[in-house]
DNA sequence: ACGCCATGATTCC
DNA sequence: TGGAATCCCTGGCG
């Protein structure tokens, strides 16, 4: 029983390193308090907890010490050093999953090209592939034109919503209408530039609102999927809403049984409106009578949430789906049934959402809980495997809404794309978590996007279809960011409409008391953020140096 | 202001 | 296969 000894031995060493090396070269953590009487009871600590090994209870002298939060091993601890998070050092990184590291030395880190992981066989840019692109794309455009990043939260933040944001959805021609969804099935509908004018609906459902879609035939109606079992179809100027479909006519009979609808979407060219539930089917409905054609189809693996559902917007028979199999799946509508897919695209972990590009609908775009992006550049080439991986922290546990990379449907290049950090990251002493652009056809952080106003993370982001707009939701709150208008030299004139309803108005007052008081502080920060916080591709390391 | 609790969904064992 | 554990969350309560 050598082992156990072998055991003990490295790890007390190890820490002992650590814990020396701590002292000098490694800048981040570690209490100075750290004595070394300290050390030598959590030597014995160690042991102990090496001899109980089957972690049966506690030793009691571990809640005596200070001990790392994450691993419950004395010598290091996990958590805010300020505005920073350092990590355990036991656990793979947080950013990237591999071990070895943390995320403070990760090499992904702000996911700059070096985020970028071709995929193993690389998909190699030969002239014919760019022919056969060229074909598919006669309109691709020669040069990629500036990205317009909209970065500066101008009109508006709005709190009518009890419970967090689950998806945005912008009106399909009223420019300034912006549609919400929360956790408790609540529907709000905004005028962004009239920001007093808003409705929410709260009838429409009675738990989490998972995704909508503007019909195509009518404007002013949306549907959405619930984890109430039900489709919507909603009036959004009278907020009469009729049921399609009901999962759960019988009520409920415990969490095995309940059905709960995630992915939606609509055909246009044959009047469908295509949603799947908890349980892996699909369900198809007719537009025009709201009855439902034909049987469920299990398209993800039995019993396992789809969680996302795309049409492709050139080809209306291609669907997308992704779900909590770590499965993207493409199919074709006209020879749906089970097990009859196209093509399914392997994650290695969840996959919250993948979607076609917005123009050509020729790339695919996922989100996975692997902390990956992952792009496919062309359907019509091997979809083996993704053309590019991005690493980018996008993970999360409890209270967040899933994040999911859209699409900026206004790139014609169909690179740009954006998607809420989870991580967060110093910005001149507070932790804020950034809304970042990336640049799928290289990986590299074109912006992030801030404001020290806005300490929440903000997993829910769209941008607009016709304007450089952006829509975050972060937790119960929605946000309008545009692109600064560099000639106004107007006195940081950041106007912050905090509206709120109902029981959410303690919390808008002490924000607004806090601005107040923090005056300068938040000012100055506000300030210096705003003024460097668009750095367009170059050089990463700059960013980088701005920043810390 | 602080600490504690609940929460959800997934992964791990 | 079920049940335990779970790191950067959010909000509410005492």
């Amino acid at each position: 029983m050598g082992f156990p000894n072998l055991v003990t031995e490295r790890e007390t060493s190890s820490e002992e390193s650590s814990s020396s090396e701590d002292e000098g070269e490694n800048i981040v953590v570690d209490d100075s308090e750290n004595e070394e009487e300290e050390e030598e009871e959590e030597e014995e600590a160690q042991e102990e907890v090496v001899e109980t090994k089957k972690r049966e209870k506690k030793p009691i002298t571990i809640s005596l010490k200070k001990v790392c939060k994450v691993c419950k091993k004395a010598g290091h601890q996990a958590g805010f050093q300020g505005a920073t998070y350092i990590d355990c050092p036991m656990k793979p990184c947080f950013l990237c999953k591999m071990p070895g590291h943390t995320t403070m030395t990760c090499p992904h880190r702000v996911a700059t090209e070096h985020g970028v992981l071709p995929a193993s066989p690389r998909n190699a840019r030969h002239s014919v592939n760019f022919v056969f692109e060229r074909q598919l794309r006669p309109n691709v455009p020669a040069i990629k034109p500036a990205f317009v990043v909209p970065d500066h939260v101008d009109c508006g933040v709005i709190r009518y919503h009890s419970r967090r944001v689950t998806c945005l959805e912008f009106h399909p021609t009223n420019n300034n209408i912006l549609l919400s969804g929360d956790k408790k099935g609540q529907l709000g509908v905004w005028d962004f530039i009239k920001v007093s004018e808003k409705t929410v609906y709260s009838s429409v459902h009675t738990c989490i609102l998972n995704n909508m879609r503007f019909s195509s035939v009518n404007h002013g109606t949306i549907y959405a999927a619930s984890s109430d079992g039900t489709i919507s179809c909603t009036d959004i100027e009278t907020g009469f809403s009729e049921s399609l479909m009901d999962l759960n006519p019988n009520g409920w009979h415990g969490p095995s049984s309940w059905r709960m609808l995630y992915g939606l979407d609509i055909n246009a060219e044959k009047g469908l409106v295509l949603v799947a539930d908890n349980f892996g089917f699909l369900y198809m409905l007719d537009a025009r009578t709201n009855g439902r054609t034909g049987g469920p189809i299990l398209i993800h693996k039995k019993g396992t949430k789809v969680v996302g559902l795309h049409i492709n917007p050139v080809q209306p028979e291609l669907l997308l789906s992704c779900g909590n199999d770590h499965f993207a799946r493409l199919w074709d509508i006209r020879r749906l049934e089970a097990g009859s897919s196209i093509c399914d695209l392997a994650h290695r972990r969840v996959v919250n959402s993948a979607y076609f590009s917005p123009q050509t609908g020729s790339k695919i775009l996922t989100t996975s809980q692997d902390n990956r992006l992952r792009v496919w550049d062309s359907i019509f080439g091997s979809l083996d495997s993704p053309s590019r991986e991005i690493v980018h922290s996008h993970d999360f546990n409890r209270h967040l809404t899933a994040f999911r990379a859209e699409w900026d449907p206004k790139d014609p290049s169909e690179s740009l794309v954006v998607i809420g950090r989870y991580i967060s990251e110093n910005y001149n002493g507070v932790a804020l978590h950034p809304i970042d652009f990336i640049d799928i056809s290289n990986g590299q952080l074109v912006a992030e996007v801030m404001d020290p106003n806005i300490t929440t993370i903000s997993p829910v982001n769209k941008l607009h279809p016709r304007d450089d707009v952006l829509a975050s939701g972060s937790s119960r709150s929605l946000f309008i960011w545009r692109p600064k208008d560099e000639s106004e030299h107007v006195e940081q004139k950041v106007e912050w409409k905090i509206l709120t309803c109902g029981k959410s108005g303690n919390n808008s007052s002490r924000k607004g008391d806090s601005d107040d008081s923090d005056d300068g502080l938040l000012g100055l920060k506000g300030k210096k953020l705003k003024r460097r916080r668009i750095q367009i591709k170059s050089s990463q390391k700059d960013q980088r140096a701005l920043v810390l």
